[in-house]
Formats: structure tokens, sequence, C-alpha cells
DNA sequence: CTTTGTTTTGAAACCGGTTACAGCAAGGAG
DNA sequence: CTCCTTGCTGTAACCGGTTTCAAAACAAAG
């Protein structure tokens, strides 16, 4: 193990003064060519690399962005859509020399302190939230200490935050219609909790299907679970027992739709040869469930990706005031687990 | 927002000196009850923060460790083994106040630069490493820079190097004998890559459930794979095209048990009532699986847990110069995968 | 050979904390 | 009343970088 070397020590070593180094190391102008290949030369013989922290105290920038991860983010459909996002927000910012820092929490009050100290702290130049709330107390923090946020989802109540989302209702609304003509008489709903954003605009896409096929909605046929397999599942498994079969499922996860086809399987009611179900997300095991899931796609990955990037623009100064949004579009991933009536 | 408060400018309007507002901040002794008590006030009314960058630098310790995550972590079975072993770890730091920075990169060269600048500039304390290979060059650039290292799975060619790990060779053991125990005659053994130190233990776990029940390893039934999905498909399907039908199947991974399972499924062959097949892990789509899957379980949170603890641990100095290292056991659980036969 | 302009370079201040050390005041002992 | 402790507080140096600014070196022009 090594000492490690500072750049007053390179200076000494290489007959000049660490204002020439720091030059060197950032490749500003102003060195004569000699002075730059000795500094070099010197820098390569002991591999020197500069402490990151001094820099980041001296320049009050650390090339760091955190990434705020939801308390409520142990159910397993957050976990998948979690390390996608993460796969794609940290290439990025790899490729643009950031690190990321995760923040998570257990309880709600360390949650809090671990926020602030994010905030306050000056370890990040930015932050990215995930699973955010309707009047998000975490984004209060940030906004407060003046440091650019990006949310996933449009952060209702706070007009001028950057954010990337998808278009939910789109999605929902393509699903349902490809099952109405599919020739469904009647299509169960089984949507995310009430006040979650995503959940108003799947619902909005839902009633748009019928809309655009001039149907009418069976308000009985709309039910409120958690994205939860266990929903999907009790749902189902009540609307069977009080033997009022649906031919046809959206549910609002994939996680759900899974619930819901191990219902219709327990009754032996075939899902892909009498009734169709089609989930929401496309998370990885979709394809190997039986049936293969029918389901609507989500570009996660892409989306981590361009929440980086909106944050570093911001970061960079290079955005204006208005605010910066990327909404994607979904994709219908047709499987097996839906069939024409 | 408000402008960011400094040490100083709270000394100043407490009237007192940067040094004893320090003394308070961190509650060291020697300042008088009232002095505290203004200070604290001053604090209070403008909910100041010290600047974590500037005490890092001061203190050459920044409560924050790496996570490196192989490059290679791009499969299923990865990232579920991922996720929920940053749950563990990111639950531990957070209660001893650390910061987690997750390192991940999508080439390798990327990769060795990411690992260099978080070696040597400073900004993490130690770092946990994931999917540790023989002779890891990662190990060395950290060893080098005289930074703790934690990492998961035995690290072979690094003696000393604090780690943690599951029973690979007992938990397939405990499988491959409930197996033979329920009356199977052979038991096709799927194991992962042959370079992997899991796959080397499981497959010696294998060897000595035949061994114990006194009966004979027949070598063609042992087949590598890589923990997917497809190799397990296709290893089940070449022996049925082949007319070579097991009655069981002990798979390293759950994903490739799950392909097995396709494949007999393909060949109309009922798993869990003419077959029986064995997954590791127990990821969470273990139990939705159709059979639910009968599995060898890792306690991959508690793992996470340990390894910040192991690390906290070596950081603090309070551990000797003998290696930390902690073995966690495996458990058998049993699904509907299984029958006697 | 000045004069002027342009590079190149280094000294010193700064970022915002921590801490060694010295000074000062108060209280107790002799 | 002096001398010594003891406790509290402030000064200044330090952590390892970046950057401003002025001086020095050099080249070109007059």
């Amino acid at each position: 193990m090594k000492r490690k070397m500072t750049i007053q020590e390179i200076a000494r070593l290489a007959g000049v003064s660490k204002a020439t180094v720091s030059r060197v190391l950032n490749n500003r102008g102003g060195v004569s060519p000699e002075t730059r290949r000795k500094v070099e030369e010197v820098i390569r013989l002991y591999s020197y690399t500069p402490n990151l922290v001094a820099r980041g105290l001296s320049l009050k920038r650390t090339s760091s962005i955190g990434l705020i991860v939801a308390h409520t983010a142990e159910r397993l459909s957050s976990h998948l859509f979690f390390i996608e996002f993460l796969r794609g927000i940290s290439a990025l910012l790899d490729e643009r020399g950031f690190r990321l820092i995760v923040a998570t929490a257990e309880s709600e009050d360390r949650y809090e302190t671990s926020c602030r100290s994010m905030a306050e702290g000056g370890v990040v130049d930015g932050v990215v939230v995930l699973g955010v709330r309707r009047n998000d107390k975490r984004l209060r923090y940030f906004l407060r200490a003046g440091i650019p946020v990006v949310t996933v989802g449009r952060p209702i109540g706070f007009p001028r935050v950057d954010y990337v989302d998808v278009d939910n209702a789109g999605g929902a609304r393509v699903a349902t219609e490809y099952l109405l003509r599919l020739g469904h008489g009647e299509v169960l709903f089984i949507n995310g909790p009430r006040e979650h954003t995503a959940s108003l605009a799947r619902e909005k896409g839902y009633r748009a299907a019928f809309r655009a096929l001039r149907r009418e909605v069976d308000e009985g046929l709309i039910v409120y679970g958690d994205f939860s397999f266990e929903s999907g599942y009790e749902t189902v498994r009540g609307l069977l027992a009080r033997g009022r079969a649906p031919s046809a499922v959206f549910a609002a996860s994939d996680l759900a739709a899974m619930g819901a086809i191990t219902a219709f399987k327990e009754a032996g009611i075939r899902v892909g040869q009498e009734v169709s179900v089609i989930g929401f997300d496309d998370i990885p095991y979709a394809h190997f469930f039986d049936p293969p899931l029918t389901t609507v796609r989500q570009p996660i990955y892409e989306m981590g990706k361009e929440a980086g990037r909106l944050l570093l623009l911001r970061l960079e100064g290079e955005a204006g005031p208005e605010r910066l949004h990327k909404t994607f579009p979904t994709q219908l991933i047709v499987r097996e687990s839906t069939i024409r009536s």
C-alpha cells in the first residue's frame, strides 16, 4: 500500500507549482508543451490521481448524483422496475463520469434524515426521485436546498420540476382496445391504487378505449388493487366464486396479471384459450410465465438513461427556465395469454 | 432557495469561533453549557447542516462505501440477487450513517477507470465487491490503494480479504439427498459455469449426497450451463430428444430450473407429478411459478447486511489482522415441483 | 535597444470543515 | 495574595485541490 500522492508532491517532483500541475490535470491552456510533458511524465510515473473530495470542495461540484428510492419500494414490481432503471441511469452517468449514490431507507424518519443530509451536505449535484407522490416532502427538501431534481412520473404539485414519464394512458388504451377487438364483451380492469398517478392515467386509457369503440364501461368491472400478485389473484377468485367469469382481464401490472391467471388456472379455466389476460410493465419473467404473458412494455432502461440525461442537462446549465420532460411510448407485446373470443 | 450556511457564519451569528461550533456539532466536550445552548439555538434557527465534503476532506473519511457490481451483471438471476443484496446492505449502512455509492460499468475499460477513480479518489472508505473472480483485477486496485474490501463469495487468490459466502456445497447436498430419498434413481445436475467458485462448491455437494447414500454418480448427468433459463431448457430438451428422460433434476439456479420445467411441460410431462425439479436461490418468482418451485434458499438480504457489518468493523479498526468472514447456511424450501417417485 | 504584447509560471487566497495549541478566566490550595 | 489547576475559548494550521492575479520570460514590433 503506497501512500497517496498529493498535487503538492507531484509539483515538487516535477519542479513546478501546484497551479501548473492543476492546469495539466484539467487540460487547461497556458502551459508550455515541454512543461506539460514533464508534469505528465511525473504523474504517470507515480500513477497519481487527484483527490476527488478536495476537488469537490474547491469546485462545489462533486460529480455525483443521488438516486432516491421510495421507502415503499419493497414490492416486487418496484424491484424489477428499480433494477432496470438503475441499469439505464448508471450506464449514462458512467459514460459522463458521474457517480451514483443510492439512498434508500427502512423507516420513514430515517428516510427523512437521509434525504436532508443528502440535500444539504453537498455530496450530490442533483437527484433523481423514484416513486414520487403528490406534494412529496422529499422534493421540498431538495428544491429548498437548490438541488436540481428529476422525477420519474409527473410530479403533481411541482409545476417546474423536470421529469420523465411513460404514456400510461396510451398503453392502457391500446391494451384495452386490443382485448375489445378480439371480441371480448367485458374487460375486467384490475387497476393499481387510487392515489397513484399512473393508476389514474391507466384508467383514463381504459375508458378511452371503450369510448373509441362506442361501448359502455361497466363500472363494476373496474377494481383497485396495489399492483401485487395477490390483488390479481383475489380479484379473479372473488369474481369466479360469485359466478361472474370475465372473458378478458387487463391488469395494471404483470404481477397482478399473473395472479389473475393463477386464479383462472385453479378454477380449471385455460388462459390464452378460453380467456385473455394482459399485463403491464413487461417484467423479465413475463415471457417465462405459463402462458407467456401478453403485456404493455415500458422502456424502463431508456427512462433511466433519459432521467440522467435531463439531470445533467440541468446541471450543465444548458437548459432554460422551462420544464424539461420526456414521455415515453409503450408497446403492446403480444404473447400467448390472449386469444380471439 | 436559501444560500447554504457555513460554519463560519454560524460562528459569527453565535458570537463564537468556528472551533466552538465544530465542538458543538460533534458533541465534543470542553464547551460550557450556556455556550452550547446558544450555538445550538443558532444552528436550529438557520437549520444549518455541515458540508460533508469539507468534513470528508478534513477527516480523510467520507462515510460512504462503494458497491462494485460485476460488469457481467446483466443476467436476470444476478439482477435479483443484486437487488436483494442491495436492500440488505443499504439497510445496514443507512442505520450506521453511511452512504452507498454504486459502481457499475457497461464496458470493460470503463469499468477499470471507474474502479480506479473509486479506489484512489478518496470518495469511499471501503468497498464491497460482488461477483468476485479468481485473481480479480479490481481487488488489486483497492488493496493497493489501502481501501478495505469485503467480497461476496470467497475470493480465490486473496487469502487475507474479508468475505461473506453461502454454504453452496451444503445446500446442493441437501437438495440432492432430498431427491435421492424421494426415490429418484437418477438426478440430472444442471450446474453453472465451470470457472465459477459457486459451481464448484455445488458440484461437490451433489457428489457428497451420492456418497452419503452409497450411490454412484453418473458423470453423464452432470452438465454445465450458465445459470440461465435457456441452459435449463436446452439441456432437458436435448435429453428428451435423445429419449433419455431423467426423473429428477437439480439445477444450480431457479432460472435454469424454470427452463427445465418448461421443457418438460412442452413434452407433456407434468413436473411435480411425474418428475421432480429443484432450483437454487429462491428468487421472488419461485413461488409464483407453475408449479411453485422447490428450491434452495440463500439468505441474500442477510448476506448484504453482513457484508456491510464486516466492512464497518474493519473501518472502525476494531478488527484484528485475521480475516473476517461469514458463511451462511441455506435452506431447502419444499414447494410443489417435487414428488415421491 | 526600447517598448509593447503575449505566454508561461508561481504565490496566495479560497472552498468549509477539524484540531493542536496557546491564552485567559475562575476557583482552590497554600 | 500568589500560584496552580482546570475549564473554556479562539487562533492558526491543515486537509488537497482550483483559480485569481501579478510577475517573469520571451517574442515581435518600432
